[in-house]
DNA sequence: ATAAACCCTGTAGCTAACTATAGGGTCAAG
DNA sequence: CTTGACCCTATAGTTAGCTACAGGGTTTAT
């Protein structure tokens, strides 16, 4: 009844391995569960939401680390504010926009010089996308170069 | 006079660590330089061109396992044709415009949980980031609890 | 001539989030 | 009673891109 299971059922119920639950563990990530008489760890029921937390929380781009001190806000929910929970959360906005931004920059640059190269069939000798990493300048009719 | 420098002067003129080139080097990055009588590494003018290509490469998102592919069609420009290059960066593009998508996703839903919560001074017991992080469902009014 | 600044190799460490391996013990089925 | 599936710990390896020693030799400036 008290649904009690091992580390194996409950790696295949949350989509986890069973060494990434021990090592969540290790983490700090879950609580060290009871054991059996053998020295097996035994989960409750609620084991595997927290475990669906942890997933949830890396879907939206929290690290472990990070997730620790979410846990830790979860755990004294009452000795928390909202406030704190919030600046955390958009901490992390932040980071990822930051991240969106950075790739945003990339993808522009590196379209610019795929763009500019003709993709044909013959030999690359005067590729632009070599000649605009090898030179530092997108195409932009021959610049005379300066190395 | 044929401008010959050392790897703190190249590491000084580009703009990265010694240890960073002697680790190209390693990494294939970055041809072997003549040694002087001492076995002093001494660099060609030209090798400032290399380390900057290597940055520019990084810099739009390229991996230095990927800059090890694009020098070495850099290398032999005759053989390679511009197809070859330009598939390349395309499939560069098409990776760095998958991970945009994947931080854009992660950004609309983790501000979706963050703009329910009040953010404010009270308790977070019914806070509904850790809520949403710990049910799985963003607010949606009052569905009751599960857990 | 001596000290600072530079160079060398080789190896180890760092972060993140696991994954794998070695070398065991336990449990259920047939 | 043995086989196979499961569990345990502890340690090491993985990828990426460096960074930091340790323990030397060399060059340069004074």
């Amino acid at each position: 009844m008290s649904g009690s299971y091992k580390i194996g059922s409950l790696a295949k119920a949350s989509g986890v391995s069973v060494e990434t639950l021990r090592f969540y563990e290790k983490q700090g990530l879950l609580p060290e569960p009871n054991r059996s008489e053998s020295g097996y760890r035994l989960y409750p029921e609620s084991a595997r939401n927290q475990v669906e937390f942890i997933l949830r929380a890396k879907a939206v781009g929290f690290s472990l680390k990070d997730i620790a001190g979410l846990l830790d806000l979860e755990v004294n929910r009452e000795q928390e504010t909202c406030q704190t929970v919030k600046r955390f959360a958009e901490e992390k906005l932040m980071e990822i926009e930051n991240k969106i931004q950075e790739l945003q920059q990339m993808r522009t640059a590196l379209k610019q010089i795929t763009d500019a190269c003709c993709g044909g069939p013959l030999p690359a000798s005067h590729c632009t996308i070599l000649t605009a990493l090898a030179d530092g300048h997108p195409d932009k009719e021959k610049q005379h170069a300066t190395y």
